[in-house]
DNA sequence: TTCCGTGCAAATAATTTGCATCGAT
DNA sequence: ATCGATGCAAATTATTTGCACGGAA
């Protein structure tokens, strides 16, 4: 953990890493999986003990994202979203995401299939993609009640 | 254009096709290539010299939403936006979005390319879609400083 | 000392809700 | 008379901003 925040830190150049940046980051890096919006960093900072004010958190999470650290989400429930970029993948490949319309959990779909589909897009349209994002709205396996 | 909303009207069941909910769709359809939000539906408005209150739009917009005839999205703009659902289209077609980064204008692509991959998707997560958003960030032909 | 970062509280912005009233059945 | 729909204003929720303070370079 500790050494994935201290790799960052090189990220950092303008900035300082101070110890309620680092707290966001700790908060992310231990909820890989999870898609937080601020009021949640908040709470979870809140478990772990550590004070930092709100407005510091949306500050950083801002910041976190101009860094190329966090990526910015919506997911339609009316607050923004983040989650970690995963730095050992490639710039270009995202994941997609399945959002659950019954437990609104969020499973990620770790193939990009869109990478033909951009080309065909880009000449087309004559419009340079810089980044997408696709979600399948449905039922997950748990939710599921057929059969 | 009347023509249109009476064929709508047979979605109204349960519920009034009042003067306000006519005002409402009335500008989806005249604006069909646009994403609007409640606020631009108020401002409409008022540019037809029409009087509605802004909760009845967003009531409105809810309603519309439910029975099937506006699309709820969102673009990271901080408000949501509505599209009028193309009625003609069979009911899994959905296009896509190029929203641009530097005008925020929103070009359409009309084909739906992710078939096949729903079906990949639904096998190898168990997840049942029922609807999708696929949107793609960059700069539009419009904007587009290279060449 | 000079900045940058923080916390708090106030300000904004989008959206929702309570409630009295209006109008169609 | 009843019940759904509306408008207004107040309430909520998410987010941003102003400003004084504190700490690191």
């Amino acid at each position: 953990m500790k050494k994935k925040i201290s790799e960052m830190e090189s990220q950092f150049k303008e900035h300082r890493l101070t110890p309620q940046r680092r707290l966001v980051l700790e908060i992310f890096l231990e909820n890989k999986e999870r898609h937080l919006s601020a009021e949640e960093v908040f709470q979870l900072s809140r478990e772990k003990g550590e004070e930092i004010g709100l407005a510091t958190i949306y500050r950083t999470l801002e910041l976190l994202e101009a860094l190329g650290l966090l990526r910015k989400m919506n997911f339609g429930d009316g607050r923004s979203r983040y989650e970690l970029v995963q730095l050992d993948l490639t710039e270009h490949h995202h994941h997609h995401h399945l959002v659950c319309l019954s437990c609104s959990r969020i499973f990620e779909v770790e193939e990009d299939f869109l990478h033909q589909l951009e080309e065909i897009i880009e000449q087309k349209h004559h419009f340079s993609i810089v980044n997408h994002n696709l979600q399948f709205f449905g039922y997950c396996k748990y939710c599921r009640q057929d059969v």
